[in-house]
DNA sequence: ACCCAGGGTCATA
DNA sequence: TATGACCATGGG
């Protein structure tokens, strides 16, 4: 798997994305809560009305009553679900103050440990929180490069994880850049549906590799 | 009226 | 272990 050079072609495409958008580690969190299966720009509709409601630190969010929560983040969806996943996540960080001392590993099954954050969630926090090389795995991920004829379009998450994390070199700066550089031009150009004819990526949005 | 979006949990077989 | 139901808003 030719994965540097797909970067770089990715980078010379989009140029750098200054990952995470957030003015914080906790706002990372929070933000990757927020995200699960919904379109960013409602997330940033929700942390604006939490940023207006209460600050967006850990103490307000734990002291505000669950159904105000819930309606501060509504434009994220799900938002009954999330507001008690975001009042699981503070508790814990309450609780583990420290985090940042454990080792990756140590730190994903911490993650994963609290209610609401799966593998993806536990990646994005890793990466973007705590600066550790991890290789976050996502739906533009698999269909970027099972389009490309790299990997299985079923291909399971770790074993995907594994294979990115075990060809490239373990730099937290080249895995923040390019998780970002896939998102966006999953976006752009490598849609779920074809699209239009020109692309500069022809091979990275063809619909015809996979379909 | 669909489909999609920077997923995860839970019940069931 | 592997599906399916469920959570819910907003834009194309």
């Amino acid at each position: 798997m030719q994965l540097l050079a797909i970067f770089h072609q990715l980078y010379d495409r989009h140029g750098p994305q200054h990952w995470w958008p957030a003015e914080t580690p906790f706002e990372v969190m929070v933000g990757a809560m927020l995200t699960q299966n919904t379109a960013w720009r409602n997330v940033e509709i929700a942390i604006a009305n939490l940023k207006a409601v209460g600050r967006l630190e850990l103490e307000s969010i734990l002291a505000m009553p669950i159904e105000a929560l819930a309606q501060a983040i509504r434009p994220a969806g799900y938002f009954n679900v999330k507001a008690k996943r975001l009042q699981h996540l503070c508790q814990f960080l309450q609780q583990h103050p420290e985090l940042d001392q454990l080792d990756s590993d140590q730190l994903r099954r911490q993650l994963l440990s609290i209610h609401g954050i799966g593998p993806e969630t536990a990646d994005d926090i890793l990466l973007y929180a705590f600066n550790r090389p991890v290789f976050v795995i996502d739906a533009y991920t698999r269909r970027l490069f099972s389009r490309l004829g790299l990997v299985e379009a079923d291909i399971g998450y770790e074993s995907m994880r594994e294979e990115f994390e075990r060809v490239l070199d373990a730099d937290p700066r080249l895995f923040n850049e390019y998780h970002a550089l896939i998102v966006i031009h999953a976006k752009e150009i490598c849609r779920p549906r074809p699209m239009c004819g020109a692309c500069p990526l022809v091979q990275m949005c063809s619909y015809a590799v996979t379909t």
